[in-house]
RNA sequence: GCCCGGAUGGGGUAGUGGCUAUCCUCUGGGACUGUGGAUCCCAGGAGCCGGGUUCGAAUCCCGGUCCGGGCCCCA
């Protein structure tokens, strides 16, 4: 036997069972969106390399499948779907009446070693909301998020912060030195960065964002710490929103994100149950068109990891009517009334046998359908059919007519 | 990128330096040519890959691949 051949490392198949799972899920997340005003768009699964590299942040860069195309042009399949989606609105929507909903639901591909719910191909779904500078457009935003996992009945929590406070602390710092200091408070490393900053002697400012860092509860906590009054405003007002719509949160001012695009608002969900890969959903406010050659437009968006969320989600997809036609020697009739009750029913599985079995194993082989629908010589030449309910084992005779109208009935 | 643990038919497993690799499940067929799930019978299908040690390796050793867990990073 020649070699198997492997799937690669990090990928995955997907059998009918879990397919059916997550399109059902999927369907959940558009649904929800849609119901947001969100219309779907959909990018090119490799772009330019430039792309990504422009503004991405050093860890995904490092990440990146880049290749060369037969042209020689630098290539690289999709780490993420918020720099393509602003590509897209760059060169196509520029003109478009703001604000811009839209919504996607696509794989990417990051080189990284594979765990329980980390792929090197994996699914985001997420939205972007252009052309909004406001809190009413972030609470808008979080909203959606926080509803979907909701929806999915995922046990997590939502922390919101807003990177305007650390970057306004860090401002007079080089990029370098701050960018070190940012990455320090997202990984939560206070020691490492004391050390780093005493070196530096900045020992004061090392204190208040200590202090700020800490802050973690409703936003009334924050008028104790001494912050800039325009973003803790708008701090106010987005939280203000999201408890009008019934949004649980944390503020949470060591939120950093590891993408260098965000200028605001920044929010990220845990899930319960995922270990290190908890985080499910992450986003924020950001400015990026202007780095593609647009005109500078603020943004708010999120991408959630759909396939962590299907790791915890507990949606089980409705079962569909499954039926068989059974026939008794006539397989030419049979796959006439089969057709036939396929053009009538929508949303039943309708099945015949095609590996030649005889009556007895047919019914063996389907005994796990809900109906068995009996087509041989005497109902063909009668037109009325012994239709068997397999779960409860009683069976009637009935014609075409009057199976469809049965089934109908049983579908709903 | 770092640290650990694994890999035996499609799925789940047993076992051991030595005959034809165990059992369950599964799949196909038969008993049974007009009525299912039971039973019995027959058939099918496996030691991740490469190298080493050995008379002999699925078993021991080394390397690789893949999977899982924990970091890092992130969704």
């Amino acid at each position: 036997m020649p070699n198997k051949i492997e799937r690669p490392r990090g990928t995955r198949d997907f059998l009918p069972d879990e397919m059916e799972k997550r399109r059902e899920v999927e369907k959940l997340m558009r649904l929800i969106a849609e119901s947001y005003g969100y219309k779907e768009v959909c990018t090119p699964t490799f772009e330019h390399l430039e792309l990504f590299t422009l503004k991405s942040g050093e860890g995904i860069i490092e990440e990146i499948y880049a290749f060369k195309d037969k042209g020689g042009r630098d290539l690289a399949l999709r780490p993420e779907l918020t720099a393509p989606v602003m590509r897209l609105y760059v060169n196509e929507c520029k003109v478009m009446p703001k604000p811009l909903r839209f919504y996607y639901f696509a794989n990417c591909f990051r080189y990284e070693r594979p765990q329980r719910g980390r792929y090197r191909e994996f699914w985001q779904f997420g939205v972007e909301l252009i052309g909004s500078d406001r809190a009413e457009g972030e609470a808008e935003v979080i909203t959606l998020a926080y509803r979907i996992l909701e929806k999915l009945k995922i046990k997590f929590n939502l922390h919101i912060g807003h990177v305007g406070i650390l970057r306004k602390m860090l401002k007079d710092l080089d990029e370098k030195t701050s960018s070190k200091i940012l990455r320090l408070i997202d990984k939560g490393e206070m020691e490492e960065l004391k050390r780093f900053m005493n070196e530096l002697g900045l020992n004061e400012l090392y204190s208040s964002i200590k202090d700020t860092v800490n802050i973690k509860g409703k936003v009334d906590f924050l008028e104790s710490i001494d912050i800039d009054k325009d973003v803790l405003e708008r701090i106010k007002k987005v939280c203000e929103l999201c408890e009008v719509s019934g949004v649980d949160y944390i503020v949470d001012l060591s939120i950093v994100r590891g993408l260098d695009y965000y200028t605001g608002i920044v929010f990220e969900a845990y899930a319960e149950g995922l270990g290190a890969q908890k985080q499910v959903c992450g986003g924020g406010s950001y400015r990026l068109a202007h780095v593609f050659g647009g005109e500078d437009t603020p943004s708010t968006g999120f991408a959630i990891g759909f396939d962590r969320v299907m790791e915890v989600c507990k949606i089980e997809p409705k079962k569909k009517l499954r039926v068989a036609i059974v026939n008794a020697g006539s397989y030419l009739h049979a796959f006439k009334v089969a057709e036939k009750l396929r053009e009538k029913l929508s949303n039943v599985e309708i099945v015949t046998d095609v590996m030649g079995r005889n009556l007895k194993k047919q019914l063996s082989h389907f005994s796990d359908f809900d109906f068995a629908i009996i087509v041989g010589k005497k109902e063909e030449e009668t037109g009325i059919y012994s239709i068997k309910d397999l779960k409860r084992g009683v069976q009637e005779k009935l014609s075409i007519e009057d199976i469809v109208n049965k089934l109908s009935r049983v579908v709903k």
